[in-house]
DNA sequence: CAGAATCCTTCTCGATACTG
DNA sequence: CAGTATCGAGAAGGATTCTG
């Protein structure tokens, strides 16, 4: 029987489970909240104070969906005024190290692609 | 003068490098075509027929992308019909390890997050 | 302070049809 | 075989307004 041997399974699929998480840090915000809030608790407006050009509806969104998927714990302090606090979780600070790992590829080579995006367009 | 101090030069913005890659890489299609390339050349119909579900349209779209970041190579060959193989570029191979540091760790918690997003549509 | 709700624009992507 | 061109639906995200 012939079969594409290196490809036993078909890994190449829309659900597969890179896919599914670069659905969730692949947004505009999400590895830039990560970033802010490393391994601190930081509150609402803080965030958004060091999440550069965020909208209050953005950082909320985001938020809510790192919450869902157990990435991120949300504590609130009932005091006058409220205060609210996000921080990573265990999962969530494990997300780190792959993240950091793309950002050393990017740091190192995202020169190379942008020489090569402008001398795309200059044919 | 004030500062906050962890955050010199404030590095939580959109247009750092981190995610300029993942604007490129963040999208439907670009890690599955990466993976399905790998380390050898392949032609436009075999690569349509192991990334699964992709459209022709999409399948060109993100190559041209990919070649106009010097992450992907477009050889033709002049035979009838013509042929044309794509590969990975040095570049390109290089963002293999990255991905993979990614791939390693949604395999090992992705369940864990699929877990909690179904426990918070429980509430 | 930390949000919820709404409107509106832009971008992504899929489907379809045609070509050298 | 390997594309290009066009259309339209839906999602993502920004601006604005209002609230416990």
């Amino acid at each position: 029987m012939v079969t594409t041997t290196s490809l036993a399974g078909n890994p190449y699929q829309q659900d597969c489970p890179t896919r599914r998480i670069l659905d969730r840090i692949g947004d505009k915000w999400t590895v830039l909240i990560v970033g802010a809030l490393g391994d601190e608790a930081v509150r609402f407006s803080e965030l958004r104070r060091r999440v550069e050009g965020i909208s209050q509806k953005m950082l909320t969104q985001t938020l809510r969906s790192l919450e869902d998927d157990g990435l991120v714990s949300r504590t609130v302090t009932a005091q006058v005024p409220v205060k609210v606090e996000y921080a990573l979780t265990d999962v969530g600070q494990s997300l780190r190290a792959p993240l950091k790992a793309l950002e050393d590829w990017s740091i190192e080579h995202l020169g190379q692609v942008l020489d090569a995006r402008t001398a795309q367009q200059a044919a």
